[in-house]
DNA sequence: TCCGGATGTATCGGTTCGATACATCGAGTT
DNA sequence: AACTCGATGTATCGAACCGATACATCCGGA
């Protein structure tokens, strides 16, 4: 049912990590949040809930609201939150950093919920997505030089923005790596528990108005 | 069968149109020439091609190629060939400049073959695509704003991530649309005829390998 | 008061993906 | 010469997914 690669299973396990809520919200969220990795409609979130209700990593949190439900069935406004399995589910999905979690979907799932994460699984996650999108790199570099010529201007132009956005993200990727590195030796300098170094605060350039 | 919104169509033609090839030829291109816009598979590419050979838009150029078909079925290496209606059909589509040539897949569909449409059509499809990618960065902004110091400071650099492409987008956009109007102009300045301006070449910034 | 839009749950049809099966070919190996 | 291996090539099937839609409630403004 809802099987998929699991990576709309953790966009859910995260969401819900961090707060109780509706399928409404969940969809919403995911789709300004993970905007650019992931789109997700109901036909794929409410079959999941499903599944994941009958797992037992997520409950029924049965607000029936304002007291408006007698009506027919008597169900209205669904509140999930995660059982103690679902937590432990979803450490168990974020911490795999292995190269199922280096491409496209998955990594921004990941990096979303990042700062519920080790730096340790962060630093290899981002490592790996980078190598990922080298060898893209290495592919498409060959595909522009190979079609140069002999294509017409548009085309090549469109195989060199695709070239371009990629390497503008190894770039970014880079400085993530940076600030995380930074992150766990000053953590090791004060000899601070590995567990959750709480909440990252200040990456480079988080300035979008510049402009 | 192979209905959906046309795009698959579109760039079956449009590499028909360039040279009869194999469906496998097929695939391969356009998993590379468009690769960053659009992904396909067999699955998807077979049932279409039957639905554009029934209709009569593309036929079997069947080469049998080294002879070697005599065995079962007596089917192999099945080449393609675009018909006189569809021909007609590729021009149709690719002059479509309304709405819906401007959201993500059919725009790089359109701009892969840019070089076998007139002008006017490319600037409009150019401007259009330009205002889709502005609304998308208003609401991308709002929604950082909104979300800032709200939220982990990774869901913040992932959005201003996905935020900056968009925005990095339409600044090509520009750059590509200031150099089709120059075209434009030189062309009515020499009185040129309005339906092919043969091969345009030389836009800016070809160079990808000074990094 | 009535209308429209946001909130909210849910499903259905159709499209697409990913994996796979099957077969041939050329090149290199032993 | 036989053998393997990867690229070429056609084709299909089940599962996943999207988009549209149906239905209902709530709230704010004309």
């Amino acid at each position: 049912m809802g099987r998929k690669s699991g990576v709309l299973e953790l966009a859910v396990l995260g969401l819900l990590h961090q707060a109780p809520m509706h399928g409404y919200e969940l969809r919403k969220r995911i789709n300004t949040v993970l905007g650019s990795f992931r789109a997700l409609s109901y036909g794929s979130l409410y079959p999941c809930l499903k599944d994941m209700l009958a797992r037992g990593w997520i409950a029924e949190e049965s607000a029936t609201d304002r007291g408006a439900a007698r009506r027919a069935g008597g169900r209205s406004k669904i509140v999930y939150r995660l059982t103690a399995e679902g937590k432990e589910r979803f450490q168990d999905l974020l911490a795999d950093s292995g190269p199922a979690a280096w491409d496209d979907e998955n990594f921004g799932v990941h990096l979303a919920f990042f700062a519920q994460t080790d730096a340790d699984v962060r630093l290899r996650i981002l490592e790996g997505r980078r190598s990922r999108l080298e060898e893209r790199v290495d592919a498409l570099r060959q595909s522009v030089i190979r079609t140069r010529e002999r294509m017409d201007s548009y085309t090549l132009e469109l195989q060199r923005h695709g070239l371009e956005s990629v390497e503008r993200e190894v770039r970014w990727l880079n400085e993530l790596i940076t600030t995380e590195r930074s992150h766990i030796t000053t953590e090791q300098r004060r000899g601070a528990q590995p567990g959750r170094p709480e909440t990252v605060r200040a990456l480079p350039g988080t300035g979008i108005d510049k402009e």
